[in-house]
RNA sequence: CGGGGUGUAGCUCAGCUUGGUAGAGCGCUUCGUUCGGGACGAAGAGGCCGUAGGUUCAAAUCCUAUCACCCCGACCA
């Protein structure tokens, strides 16, 4: 049956709420897809929820072709199996938690390894079960900082997730790459175009991981590639080449990992002439800058008030974290024996917290907690936050000192000078550390990559390939997880020697409502007039516009529907008391992909006119070969 | 959470500085004329001006508090 658009709730607007800013939110309310709740609440109306479903349905079939079953589990999850795994301090605010009439604390549930790996659990024994592959396609509840950009932010949203489970880590390998090839194979049949970049596995935890972003500038995730095409990351995750520092450096560096030693390809030194020089010719000297705690208030005071030009990436940023190795201790303040780590980057540049994990945990062959340093803690330890220099780092014996090579640099330095308020100019490395440093504090000195990359920096893969940087949606992301929550729940297996063995999972989601507003971002997505769907996801593939729903035109409407339908292509018939201008707005708006057009006029020669939302130019075709032109149509779009 | 902004009709917004009985366009209802790219005319319906206090003879307007939403930022799928 088509569908007529007066029996429908199809409530299109001329204009989108000023609130809307990205293309995706504004079609979506301005096509009646979707009504705003409340911050990240979104109700989804016939035409929203058509696309959704259309896009479920290309899940589900790849899914089930992958070999992936389907189940259906709780939002309402038990507390204590988050606490089992540790997550709750990991995911932190970000999980919703309710109380019962008990008292029992209920998380909603935002992602479900700890529910999939307790289901499991209770009947699986024997490594003859296994491999064993489950999803679900489920509404998941994330209490997001800030809810943004209509449905590709939201607290909450939907989600397939997928869980693999595995005796090996061959078997793991299999599993992760039959769900990496299905992900590719939904995105190519829902229309979307997407890259795959390596991914930071974040709170999930897991050995390696990939992400599949739809490119576009609104895109919150930073994805950066190699210009020699071989090479793409999230920023969090991507790794630099060889980035060479000052020889002095040299018995302090560790080379990044992976990376081809020795490559000068794309590499920058500083372009500050005055670094070629180790050799200081101007005294260290302590400069009042009050209340200039930020790299960008230093540069704005030494302009307007010393009157010369500061740029950040003249200046050393200190960054202070706090270690411990006591792993129970979720407050470092109370850890048994905390230590410190002073993370010394450019002024351009941004520490990236994993990386410094990895350094760490290479420091000391073992898992180190690192986290940003509390700032009372600090205080109290007589940190001078804001205002810290890399020359604190060696008077203390409590302290690493981890420097980025673009940090470890000959030359003079803007850095702070260690006392609150001030910061030095003409701060070198050799004079001012090496120089005066330790045999026991050069222990402590490590000079590794620790930040974020940038465009620009050098490929990872040593080829001389330089770093470009876009932006992407992420849409799927996929996961090695390991052992980490059949470990912490407990779930072992039985091998072919009779041996207890721990499983070993993959975790793989896709945000299917992220894949709608990503469809409508890409660039074909959209236009001055509205959305333009690919077919195997719009909510209905052809609109029949009458010219006058009434007599012959309607009798030709409903019959072009029916034979449509008896095809399997979905019809919206546009059977308002509108004027046409009203309707052909509207349909463009709602972006569905062919439209008909039929009115007295094409009647008269037996002709109706189609026309593809994407083309610019509609063709007359007879009657009796509409339906059948249609079809081929909709198979190129 | 820090900074900024906005709450007035279903939507987009004016009115607020300088207090004095609530406005426009679009949409909606009815009638008429229109009818192939958001028609025209006429007549209507629709708002305790986010909420609560306060100042005042009088508050959409001034003050205080509070809530909601949006934007920017802070290691977010």
């Amino acid at each position: 049956m088509p569908t007529y658009w007066s029996k429908t709730l199809i409530p299109t607007l001329r204009e989108a709420p000023a609130d809307a800013t990205v293309p995706s939110h504004r079609l979506m309310l301005r096509a009646g897809m979707i009504r705003q709740l409340g911050a990240g609440h979104y109700s989804y109306l016939p035409l929203g929820l058509r696309a959704l479903q259309k896009v479920m349905a290309v899940v589900r079939r790849e899914m089930d072709a992958a070999g992936a079953v389907e189940v259906f589990m709780p939002t309402l999850q038990p507390i204590e199996l988050w606490e089992q795994t540790g997550r709750r301090a990991d995911y932190g605010d970000n999980l919703f938690v309710l109380t019962d009439r008990h008292g029992r604390e209920v998380a909603l549930g935002p992602t479900h390894e700890e529910v999939t790996t307790d289901l499991v659990k209770n009947f699986v024994d024997s490594y003859k079960q296994l491999p064993l592959t489950v999803y679900q396609i489920q509404t998941k509840f994330r209490d997001e900082y800030r809810p943004r950009f209509g449905v590709l932010r939201s607290r909450e949203f939907q989600m397939k997730d997928a869980y693999s489970f595995d005796i090996d880590v061959e078997g793991l390998d299999k599993s992760y790459q039959a769900m990496y090839d299905a992900y590719c194979r939904i995105f190519e049949s829902c229309g979307v175009p997407y890259e795959i970049v390596e991914a930071e596995s974040g709170p999930i935890g897991g050995s390696a991981s990939h992400e599949f972003m739809v490119p576009s500038p609104t895109g919150e995730d930073t994805i950066l590639k190699s210009d020699k095409g071989n090479y793409a990351a999230n920023v969090e995750k991507c790794e630099t080449g060889d980035r060479p520092t000052h020889p002095a450096f040299a018995p302090f560096s560790r080379a990044p990992k992976g990376s081809a030693p020795a490559s000068h390809g794309g590499a920058k030194a500083r372009s500050d002439e005055a670094s070629a020089s180790m050799d200081p010719t101007g005294d260290l000297e302590k400069v009042h800058t009050p209340h200039c705690a930020t790299i960008e208030d230093v540069c704005d005071f030494f302009k307007k008030k010393v009157g010369s030009k500061l740029k950040p990436q003249s200046m050393l940023k200190s960054m202070l974290y706090v270690a411990t190795r006591d792993s129970d201790a979720s407050d470092p303040t109370e850890a048994k024996d905390p230590w410190y780590v002073l993370a010394i980057v450019r002024g351009d540049h941004e520490v990236n917290l994993a990386k410094l994990r990895d350094q760490m945990d290479k420091a000391f062959g073992e898992d180190a907690q690192l986290q940003p340093a509390p700032e009372q803690l600090a205080r109290d330890d007589k940190w001078a936050l804001g205002f810290i220099g890399p020359h604190a780092a060696p008077t203390r014996d409590d302290t690493y000192l981890l420097v980025d090579p673009d940090a470890a640099q000959g030359g003079f330095w803007v850095a702070g000078a260690n006392e609150a308020d001030h910061h030095v100019k003409h701060f070198n490395w050799q004079r001012d550390v090496l120089d005066s440093i330790s045999d026991d504090a050069k222990q402590r000195l490590i000079v590794a990559d620790i930040r974020n990359a940038v465009a620009g920096d050098p490929s990872p893969k040593g080829d001389g390939g330089v770093l470009e940087e876009t932006k992407g949606i992420e849409v799927g992301h996929v996961f090695k997880l390991g052992c980490k929550y059949t470990d912490a729940l407990d779930l072992k297996v039985l091998d072919d020697s009779n041996e207890r063995r721990s499983v070993i999972m993959g975790c793989y989601g896709i945000g299917t409502n992220r894949i709608l507003a990503g469809a409508i971002e890409r660039p074909e997505g959209n236009d001055d007039n509205g959305i333009i769907w690919p077919a195997a996801i719009a909510p209905y593939q052809v609109i029949i516009t009458p010219i006058k729903f009434a007599d012959q035109v309607k009798d030709a409407a409903c019959d072009l529907a029916r034979d449509l339908e008896a095809q399997g292509i979905d019809v919206l018939i546009d059977d308002r008391e509108e004027r046409p201008g009203v309707k052909f707005k509207d349909a463009d708006l709602i972006g569905i992909p062919v439209r008909v057009v039929v009115g007295d006029k094409g009647l008269k020669d037996g002709n109706v006119e189609i026309k593809p939302r994407s083309a610019s130019d509609a063709e007359m075709v007879s009657v009796d070969q509409a339906a059948t032109r249609i079809a081929e149509l909709l198979k190129t779009l």
